[in-house]
RNA sequence: CGGGGUGUGGCGCAGUUGGCUAGCGCGCUGCGUUUGGGACGCAGAGGUCGCCGGUUCGAGUCCGGCCACCCCGACCA
């Protein structure tokens, strides 16, 4: 009997993930290097992530609109750090309808520019403000090293862009937007993550402070799975962004942008996956319960097809996101574990013994074999499944917070942190946030700083960085990171 | 962009001391038997051997160049 299965996690992690996200089919290599086709499985559950996040947007007084692909390359050079950060990653259109271009076109890599030159031309006074909008989009960074969702040249993201009256409301927009990321990540996503700000080094080209949401992975690598930055009056600066206050006086506003992307869908992989693939939080797994019928001859069949096709009726109509598997060139057992691969968080299965007993057999993917299966009476199907998405999502946030928690430790020297980050933890130490502190701690174990994590009480005057002796600012997370 | 590796039916590979009709496993199509944890039999379909050039009577195989992808580093959501 050949493979079937992909690469164990412990085996090769990287071997894991690439061969998780082609056999689960959601996404596949596309001609361009570091480009990617994201397959239809692979799209459902950007679907619903957007569909979860973009409610919470709403929620919060958002609205969407969408700002051009290209943007005039003299915008991207208005704001000083901007133009720095971003010139490597640019991809540059010169040509246009045979005939080279006036003025070179950027493809977006992020929406800062464009959007703040609109914004200038709509606030007039206080009373335009704050604006929020939000928009979901493409972006394209040339990328050197890619990695299907992680890293690719072109990815999919919402990036949200306001503006406000003052700083205070500037940054309070800054930490909301960073909450409902960490929301989503938990409640929808059944991942646990930690909120914090960036170092300097790690901070967007042109914001004042980054924030972020970091998520452990099964292999202990650190993934940054969204980003909300408070802008200061920089864009404003660059783009003339100004009102008229109560005191008819002309003000710079305050700016914030935020975004998450397709990378989330690495995280949930990443995060959750097991040797034998796949497994989805249950409320944005684009197939909640799989049902798979079984049968030996053709009487069987006609009586378990109608009792699964009824019991699948029955979960649509409460909402649930059920498909019946009714291939009849593979057989159950195939079914099952193709089913486990693909992640897919319930599995029903409908067999002779239950048509004559009238009841359904259950399977949880997040508890293998029979431990996870357990056969309940027809009337029960409905509450049952309900019960066990929650249970599921609860159950897989618990494991990975159990899973975090067990390899988060504190450093108090030096030496200490590059033991623990050798040994592919993550360190929690005093950090003076300086760009020569991090570099000896990547030099030494090619770990990185992730974030000063927002949870600390401040440190006792005097508290020394553990890599430089000088001043700490905070504890920060260090760790290898994708 | 540096280091390493790989390009042969859809996928994974063998064939590489040059030799004639390029094989194997999986998958795919048809028929039949199967089906509560990755089934089996029989019959089929499917290949400009990454591309270009060279050596040779003859190139998947040797030589040169190019391209692509993967892995590891430096840079990044």
């Amino acid at each position: 009997m050949a493979e079937q299965g992909v690469t164990p996690q412990s085996e090769d992690f990287n071997a894991w993930y690439t061969d998780v996200v082609q056999r689960a089919d959601l996404a596949d290599y596309a001609p361009v290097r570091g480009s990617m086709i994201i397959k239809p499985y692979g799209y459902a559950l950007w679907e619903n992530i957007q569909a979860a996040l973009d409610a919470r947007f709403k929620a919060t007084g958002h609205q969407n609109a969408y700002f051009p692909l290209f943007i005039p390359q003299s915008f991207m050079q208005k704001e000083a750090e901007h133009v720095e950060g971003f010139a490597p990653e640019l991809a540059i259109v010169t040509h246009g309808g045979g005939k080279e271009l006036e003025e070179p076109l950027v493809v977006r890599p992020t929406s800062e520019t464009v959007i703040g030159h609109a914004f200038a031309n709509w606030i007039q006074s206080y009373r335009d403000l704050p604006l929020l909008i939000n928009q979901w989009a493409n972006v394209v960074r040339w990328e050197l090293r890619t990695r299907l969702f992680l890293r690719t040249m072109e990815f999919l993201w919402q990036e949200g862009h306001t503006a406000h009256a003052t700083q205070a409301e500037a940054q309070a927009e800054t930490m909301q937007m960073l909450d409902v990321y960490a929301d989503f990540a938990r409640d929808q996503a059944a991942l646990p993550v930690i909120k914090g700000r960036k170092s300097d080094q790690e901070r967007f080209a042109g914001a004042d402070a980054t924030y972020s949401i970091e998520a452990m992975m099964r292999n202990r690598w650190a993934l940054q799975s969204g980003t909300s930055h408070n802008l200061g009056q920089n864009f404003a600066k660059a783009f003339d962004i100004k009102y008229l206050d109560e005191n008819n006086e002309l003000q710079f506003c305050w700016t914030t942008s935020w975004g998450l992307s397709t990378r989330m869908v690495g995280a949930i992989i990443m995060g959750h996956g097991d040797d034998q693939g796949l497994r989805l939080p249950p409320r944005l797994a684009p197939i909640q319960v799989v049902a798979v019928p079984i049968f030996r001859n053709d009487d069987q069949k006609s009586d378990v097809m109608e009792a699964i096709t009824a019991a699948v009726q029955e979960l649509q109509d409460a909402g649930i996101r059920v498909h019946l598997d009714n291939r009849e060139n593979v057989n159950p057992g195939f079914k099952f574990n193709d089913w486990e691969m693909r992640g897919v968080p319930v599995r029903l299965e409908v067999g002779p013994k239950d048509v004559e007993k009238n009841s359904v057999a259950l399977a949880r993917r997040d508890v293998p074999g029979k431990e996870g299966k357990q056969f309940v009476d027809r009337p029960q199907m409905l509450s049952t499944v309900t019960g066990l998405l929650d249970s599921i999502h609860e159950n897989m946030l618990r494991e990975a917070a159990e899973f975090r928690d067990a390899h988060l430790h504190e450093a108090a020297t030096f030496d200490e942190m590059v033991e623990i980050l050798e040994a592919g933890d993550w360190a929690l130490a005093p950090y003076d946030g300086s760009a020569e502190a991090e570099d000896k701690v990547q030099e030494a174990t090619k770990a990185t700083s992730r974030c000063f994590p927002l949870d600390q009480e401040p440190l006792p005057q005097g508290t020394a960085c553990v890599i430089t002796g000088r001043d700490a600012i905070g504890k920060a997370y260090f760790a290898r990171a994708y």
